[in-house]
DNA sequence: ATGCTATTGAACACTGTGTTCATTAATTAT
DNA sequence: ATAATTAATGAACACAGTGTTCAATAGCAT
């Protein structure tokens, strides 16, 4: 193992393998991806790559750790502006940013999401997100003693799905549509409910009864 | 390629490879699984493999394209009954018949949703989802002026997401909670929306103008 | 300038792949 | 029941990719 990670021919091919790795996970699916496709797109010798990674798989969970490293932190809940008012509720800018984060680390999130063969991404950023989301959520539910625990462990899960499935078709679409369009539909979605967002009132529902028998 | 489906010796080797191959699947993951495995598992030659199919992930497809297009259609919305009165909607009947359609194929989908190496798996069960979810919620869109287009893009992706998300979770955590309880918890969700599920209402909205600018 | 160490490239053994072929065994058709 | 048909066997083969070793060379640091 190389290990100087300060020496620069150390930096520079380190760089280079990650670079090009990232390059050719964009072209093709990751378990198609040989040590010596690697290497010579970085214009190393293969034993070379050996001296800083154990393998392939070593390789990915390296750039997916660091890439996921920065991406926490960054989903910051925060004040949304329009125009003139201050919307009343972080949920708006929440959303955002993660909308903005993504779009800035598009060719990161573009290899890891579309790529056949990097099975456990949406799992890992899912584990992300639900942390996230569970804080979050904890902190909005200020009376205690009225919320129902089950509901509250199925909650965070429910949104954050949500959320990384939305992300991911934002993604497929080339983001034509705008993050802050997005935003807007995810507080209408989450303050009115599924249903009501739609346009329309919950017809079916004659009675204020709760139909779950707990 | 050994070719008559009908001959008994043939659907037995073929049942013999599918059925080791799943049991392999929940022991490690599918990059590990090499077809010397599968032929030893299954007790035949390796070679009578690639009589039967051109490589591993060829085997693979077939299993997903099967055990997919068998629940294709088991989503089915119906009417829902507690005790002594019938719920007034489908959608806890369309959840219920969900989790109990997973619970029924727990080894199939135990292997592929949870081995790390079957990567496009939740994408297509997503894509199931996704189309159930369009026709559902088309459905119950009666009055067609009033809706954003924007929105009804993007509500079936949050909801099919969101219901995989649980789904998953439900497996993982050997679905103690029961298929009903489930069921119930998204009705509220997907009918009082997130927040107010939760047991409260939404304080942040001092008016009922609507905040997002279009 | 000199010592240090990362890189090189070739060689090696190894594992897994996918194919072939003659032989054997099981199934189907008569 | 017997013959004809066809699937399964197992060994052999060439091939591709892996991960390691080693002496020689190149580049960096002080």
């Amino acid at each position: 193992m190389a290990s100087d990670a300060t020496d620069l021919r150390v930096l520079k091919t380190r760089a280079a393998i990650q670079s090009h790795f990232l390059g050719l996970l964009l072209q093709k699916n990751f378990n198609e991806i040989t040590v010596k496709d690697i290497a010579s797109a970085a214009k190393i010798g293969r034993g070379t790559f050996y001296l800083h990674y154990e393998d392939k798989y070593n390789l990915l969970e390296t750039v997916v750790k660091e890439g996921l490293a920065e991406t926490v932190g960054k989903f910051r809940p925060h004040e949304y502006f329009t125009d003139d008012k201050v919307v009343p509720t972080r949920i708006v800018g929440f959303a955002l940013t993660i909308f903005q984060h993504f779009k800035k680390n598009d060719r990161f999130f573009r290899a890891m999401l579309f790529n056949e063969g990097i099975p456990m991404f949406r799992h890992r950023m899912q584990s992300l997100f639900l942390a996230k989301f569970r804080k979050e959520i904890q902190q909005v539910h200020l009376p205690p003693q009225k919320a129902d625990p089950l509901m509250l462990e199925i909650l965070p899960i429910f949104i954050s799905s949500a959320m990384i499935g939305l992300v991911s078709w934002w993604f497929e679409n080339q983001m034509r549509i705008s993050d802050r369009e997005m935003a807007e539909r995810i507080f209408l979605i989450v303050t009115r409910g599924p249903l009501k967002a739609l346009g329309l009132g919950f017809q079916d529902e004659p009675n204020k009864k709760s139909p779950h028998g707990m």
